[in-house]
DNA sequence: TGACGATATGCGCTGAATAGCATATATTGT
DNA sequence: ACAATATATGCTATTCAGCGCATATCGTCA
């Protein structure tokens, strides 16, 4: 009972739904400085509530240098049956809106890496700008 | 996000993961006494929460004279897909006493209605005993 | 090595949730 | 109508979780 006791615990919070909800958004494991931007949270908030998580082994962690590289446990019984049904029934304007600002910010990634830090919402929207001009 | 939210807030809670395990444990509805004497909790506290799993609908209560009796939500699309999933990760000692302990319980009505209200532990070991012998 | 950037964490504060106790409400039966 | 019983609820104290701020830690790069 701890472990679904410690789940549910976990998963009653708005902005970890709203983490989890980034990870059933992609498929990619994300980094914390993506969370924040597609969150717009301090960057704190996102690391305590990612401890959380993982402690409830809901997520587990990848360093690459500097960066944490987070992504849903996948491995273990619950969580395989957790993930579909949460996708299946987490439905909102607001977690559609994070997933967007998460689309937009995976866009800057370089080879599938995350190259930048935290970005402020405008800054962000600019940078979007410039690549794509780039590109042309 | 509301509704899931509000679901998961709702069981992140020992004692209401307790309730809900007695209910997937029998498929009859319980009365609120029933529950008391299975978990050996005070009344008032089973009321409670209670009271919370149904704001969150994840149960529904039928009145029967003075006797309330409660039963899991089935009809929601949630709903349905939560309780087999937990029904498979809930396994804990504690639980297995709550569901021996109803079983007891359970076996003191008559016609499958309840007809006693809250019963002593001990008291309710007796009354056991007494029906045995009656029966014999 | 030293500066810098990404992430984690110690601490105090505040608000929410729970326990405990008493009591209210409602229904049954005399 | 009154007493008894099952259930619900108002109120207070306390515990706990999340926020905010500052700062620590860890890895990278010059």
């Amino acid at each position: 009972m701890q472990q679904i006791s410690e789940v549910f615990r976990a998963l009653a919070d708005q902005t970890r739904l709203r983490i989890v909800h980034l990870f059933l958004h992609t498929t990619t494991p994300l980094c914390v400085c993506e969370i924040v931007d597609a969150l717009q949270l301090p960057q704190y908030q996102v690391s305590r509530h990612l401890a959380v998580l993982k402690a409830a082994r809901l997520v587990k962690v990848e360093r690459r240098g500097t960066w944490a590289y987070y992504a849903l446990t996948q491995d273990e019984p619950l969580t395989r049956e957790l993930w579909p049904l949460m996708a299946k029934f987490m439905e909102d304007p607001r977690l559609s809106q994070d997933a967007a600002n998460l689309d937009v910010r995976l866009a800057l990634r370089a080879h599938g890496e995350c190259v930048i830090g935290f970005v402020a919402p405008d800054e962000l929207n600019r940078r979007i700008v410039t690549k794509s001009n780039a590109k042309v």
